[in-house]
This record gives structure tokens, sequence and C-alpha cells, in this order.
DNA sequence: ATGGACCTTCCAGCAACTGGAGGGTCAAGC
DNA sequence: GCTTGACCCTCCAGTTGCTGGAAGGTCCAT
């Protein structure tokens, strides 16, 4: 018995579009077609678009599936390459945790200066705007 | 004394193109031409653009940057929507913080089981691999 | 034979730019 | 006065990873 793509989308989550797009995009291959021209997938294919799913969920790129899938086709070859993607992927996902960090205290910081009041008194947009332009409203205004 | 798009483009560190994009969506007003039809910024345009850079540096999306622009255009209204837009985006990145810190717990630990050896047996692809076609690679070749 | 659920292809659009082609403008130097 | 080179202009295609929709075909049950 061969899946549809409708059943492929539901038991991977996928949506039909998403599949044909990794099609497309030679993630995975052109399953056969069905007198009707659907698309008659094996067991192969779920098997194959469940590890694309399960890459992408944490956060790999299309290129970098497409590596690990070309180098889980070669089941002899030494999987140094598998641990490289998988700790610059991790590597990449520490600097964002740093830097989202940083953000979050700098934010943290201006909703402090808040006071609450009008906006020309604020100081969230006063540590956004440009130096230049602090405290010489009334100058401008003259 | 105007400023030419490059002037802009080097003193908020911000690509020509970007600045006429910002244009083009309604970020940055259009600026006077000159006879030779080149755009000609006065400091009030450089002002507005250091705003939205600072405000895209910080991670807000063109439309918070638009909203804040807009507040910041009226200066005698409470600046509460100011800080909710500051306190929301504060929230999603401490959503995306967390999010990030659980994957790389889960990258960690895949990692830690490479037992470097060939892709066969690599511990990292065998986590990604869908479970019913784990283990039983001899039962599919038999 | 008809209805509705499914499938097909193709195409437009999202965010937020980036880069390039093919031209025009301007100031300096010879 | 003419060339050179740096800059500017507009317009368009591409990026990433899909998503949604239009217009039509297929399948199955009633």
């Amino acid at each position: 018995m061969t899946l549809k793509i409708g059943d492929l989308a539901k038991i991977t989550g996928t949506k039909a579009n998403t599949i044909r797009f990794y099609e497309e995009i030679g993630l995975l291959p052109a399953p056969a077609r069905t007198d009707g021209n659907y698309r008659a997938y094996t067991r192969e294919h779920l098997r194959r678009l469940t590890f694309v799913r399960r890459c992408r969920d944490i956060g790999l790129g299309i290129d970098q599936v497409r590596e690990l899938l070309d180098l889980a086709d070669h089941k002899d070859r030494s999987c140094a390459s598998v641990e490289a993607i998988a700790r610059a992927h991790r590597g990449a996902i520490e600097r964002k945790i740093a830097d989202l960090q940083a953000l979050d205290r700098e934010l943290a910081a201006m909703i402090d200066r808040c006071g609450h009041g009008t906006v020309g008194e604020c100081g969230i947009l006063e540590a956004l705007a440009p130096e230049g332009s602090r405290g010489n409203e009334a100058a401008r205004r003259a």
C-alpha cells in the first residue's frame, strides 16, 4: 500500500504544499504516480520526510539537512562530519542565546526608564532617539 | 547643507539600497531632489533613520518601528503604548531564549551520543531518524 | 450523476533586505 | 573641453522556507 500526500501530511504534521516544495528542491525524491497522477509515497519516503522534519525542528537549515541526508546515505563513512554539523549548529545557537540575553538586559533597562508619563518624556524613546536630538526640544521649537 | 544618500549610509551604517527601501515602505519620508535628481536629505531625515536603525538593532519588526515612529510624533500622548511594545518584545525575546536553551540541551545530548565511529552507528543520526527505522538494518537488508 | 474531499500545477506573496544591470550626474584633472 | 571615476538613479531578480490560492482533475459514496 502506498501513501497519498495527505497521509504523509497528517502523519508528519507537514502541509502538502511543503512536501511538494521539498520534492522541488530535492530533499525528497519524486515518488511514483498513480494512474490519476497522484503522488504515491512509500514507507521510505515517510521515513525520509520524518527525518527532514526533525532536522528542521531543531533549527537546521535546508542545506544542512541536505548534507545530513547525504551522509546518512553512506553509513560506512566516518560520522565526524555529522558531529561537525551538530557542533557548528550548537555554536550558532549559543551565540544567538548570548545575543538575545544581552538584548534582554538592554530592553529591561529601557523599560525601567519609562516614566509612565507622556510620550515626550518617555525614557524608552529617549534611549532609541539619536544623541543630537535629545533634550533640546525647547531650542528647536524656539 | 543637505546630505546625499551615501552620506546617510556612511553615518548610519545602512546601505543606500536599504535607505531607498525604507522610503518605499514609508518608514522614511521621501526627501527633496536636487536638479540632478539626487535625494537631498535634511538632518531630520538623519535623525529619523538613526531611530529606525536603533529599533531594528534591538530586533523590532518594521511594523513595530512604524508604531513607535507614529507614537514619537505625538509627544503629548501617554507613553503606555510605547512601554507595551517594549514589554511585548521583551516577552518574545525571553520565549525565544527559553526555546533556544531547550534546543541547546537537546543538541548537547545528541552530540554526547556520537560514538565517533561510522555514520551507520552515529548516535546523532539515530536521534534524528524515525523510530520505526532504527535498529532494524539487518532485518531490512535480509 | 452528483457532491465533496481530495489531488494536480502554477503563481503570488511574506520579511527585510541585497545585489546587479543599465543608465545619468558631478567634480577633478589633463 | 573631455575623460575618468565616484557617486547617484530606477527597476528587477534573488534570498529562506515556506504559505495560500486559483483553476482544474480524480476518486468514491450515495
